[in-house]
DNA sequence: AGGCGTTGGTTATGCGATTAAGCTAGGTTA
DNA sequence: TAACCTAGCTTAATCGCATAACCAACGCCT
């Protein structure tokens, strides 16, 4: 138990006790073609040494001299992640991965714009993935400068096209969109959406909205909005102003988890569920398969993750701007 | 929209602008001590030409001269992660931020042992934090060696002891005792215990089980055990098996998933819960307060994130080994 | 004997930054 | 007038690694 504190063995090391330069050790680690001219006698003895040493190459120092860029930045979004999300991480890492990518997630930024851009490009990664509540257009600018692309998450692609910052964002109309006609084809023309009010939430919660009153709007049905933050009391608050305006016929609560704490509401307010009220979810978690009565939802279906880790690399190589929206919405009906 | 790949700028770049060496810049822009000795009009020129550029200092550079290593790795677990885990490591993000390190989340590791501590260590971290399911003794001898300190999530801490190795872990013999206390509280003898089939979680389930064990001992009451996969069929399986054998008086369902996936097949069993079974789960998620009947549950409680990052930076300042478990089960009980 | 090819390496350079140690021009002091 | 400051820089070394270019020694051929 030395209290010395060890340093990493580097090349120099092995090359002195292999009584070579550090070049020929180069050379032999890397099976380098111009290193075929050495014997495999000092082949074996650099190789035992650098194994005796536990040496492992500094990453940092390699890519300096080489200028190569393998990193990928994710920066999560200032809310807890869903399995979903989640689940599509450990994917999309793996898939990176076998392109020769490493995704590094990077949580709970402070700051946004400038600031957040550049501690980010301090790192000098390959790409940036982040929300774009941390995106602001002098940020993207910077990094766009600096020759890093970036991803916006939740940016409108439409606004983005020609700016240089590349989108991958999940639809969320086509989610609301989705949920509002399942919900009409079982019949109800009285329909209520609820939208988190949390600020990275309700962006997303207002595109679901637009969606499912794109859908009442084809068929002449009527939408109310509530606010509801992500907590039994918001739930049971909007549970008892239907209480005062009369129930509606269908419920998109947002996602399965506002669902969730909407159907606990309704049940304690003793509604009839779905007899009274038809309920809908999104994001189809196990959570579904749990609540009794029994929640819809929207499962979202994403396109193979390796698909989407070969058109973020592509825009990489090829530095040009892509737009991708690989999540498909699939109305799950669980209720009758 | 030239083609031409931007390359960040360097401070060289700056300093061919400006008509000074880099040291000038170096010094200015770092507003180094020894730099007291440049006039204001020299810094301000270099600094106007810094931000022209959007120069960003690279960290890897600034970093291998320093010798500094300010990166903390964080291993993901191949399991996804609760909100709980979450919303700790974004704190614990913060906390390590305000002291100077740099939290990032590796996750989907593909190997373990020693494979994965190479890929690990090439980073040079100062501290890699992982799940034990992902080291080997050779692996954290490599790390150790290397002067990166380890942290295992669920190594047990008495083994570790002097070993080098550090831990972070959760105490589910607490947890499960906590659970099997308040059970047994509620006049259960007949107690049934739910273990995680699934590999990483399967270890996490032990420790609970053997924790409302000891539970169940102190009194004398019986404890029953069985398997679980994440899955409402596999729920389903056990509360047929309970109606072969009997229906258990109290429940411990490993955690608020398993506990909710049990509850759901209860009721469709036709069970009365809580009259004819307490159910209890672990970690107080959200998902508790959406089922109905409620769940009971073991919130787990952690110490200040400030405090472990605090505890953390010290074992890598000092180099010193470190047995952390911060945190502590309060039960909860919603069922009477 | 001189030229040539091959083997088995070495030397030198640079990636982007930091930083100790100089160096020069002008002014001040003895 | 020589010695000494001081301001305002610059030079050069270095971190760990990769890689193009070079070189010494040897054997072989002509």
């Amino acid at each position: 138990m030395t209290s010395i504190r060890p340093r990493p063995a580097t090349i120099t090391d092995i090359a002195r006790q292999a009584g070579v330069s550090t070049a020929t050790v180069s050379y032999v680690l890397n099976d380098a073609p111009a290193g075929a001219r050495i014997p495999e006698e000092t082949r074996a003895r650099v190789r035992a040494i650098a194994d005796e040493l536990g040496y492992v190459p500094h990453a940092n120092a390699r890519s300096l001299r080489t200028g190569s860029r393998d990193l990928v930045l994710y920066v999560h979004f200032d809310v807890v992640h869903g399995p979903l999300a989640t689940g599509f991480l450990y994917e999309f890492t793996r898939a990176l991965r076998d392109l020769g990518y490493t995704l590094m997630q990077y949580g709970a930024e402070r700051h946004r714009g400038v600031k957040a851009a550049r501690s980010w490009a301090a790192l000098r990664p390959a790409a940036v993935i982040a929300g774009d509540d941390r995106l602001t257009p002098a940020g993207v600018a910077l990094l766009l400068k600096a020759g890093i692309r970036v991803f916006g998450m939740g940016s409108d692609p439409a606004a983005a096209k020609g700016t240089g910052l590349s989108t991958l964002v999940m639809d969320h109309r086509a989610i609301g969109l989705a949920a509002g006609r399942d919900l009409l084809e079982r019949g109800y023309r009285d329909l209520a959406v609820v939208v988190p009010v949390d600020p990275p939430l309700r962006v997303m919660g207002e595109g679901r909205l637009e969606g499912v009153r794109e859908a009442a709007a084809e068929v002449g049905a009527s939408v109310r909005v509530h606010e509801m933050a992500y907590s039994p009391g918001s739930a049971a608050g909007i549970v008892a102003a239907w209480g005062e305006e009369g129930l509606p016929e269908g419920v998109f609560g947002y996602d399965d988890e506002f669902a969730g704490l909407l159907l606990g509401a309704l049940l304690d307010a003793g509604v009839d569920v779905p007899g009274r009220v038809g309920l809908m979810g999104a994001d189809d978690v196990m959570l579904c398969r749990m609540l009794r009565p029994t929640l819809s939802s929207v499962r979202v279906e994403s396109e193979s993750p390796e698909e989407i880790a070969r058109r973020v690399v592509e825009s990489i190589t090829e530095g040009t701007e892509v737009h991708l929206s690989p999540w498909s919405p699939v109305p799950v009906r669980r209720q009758t």
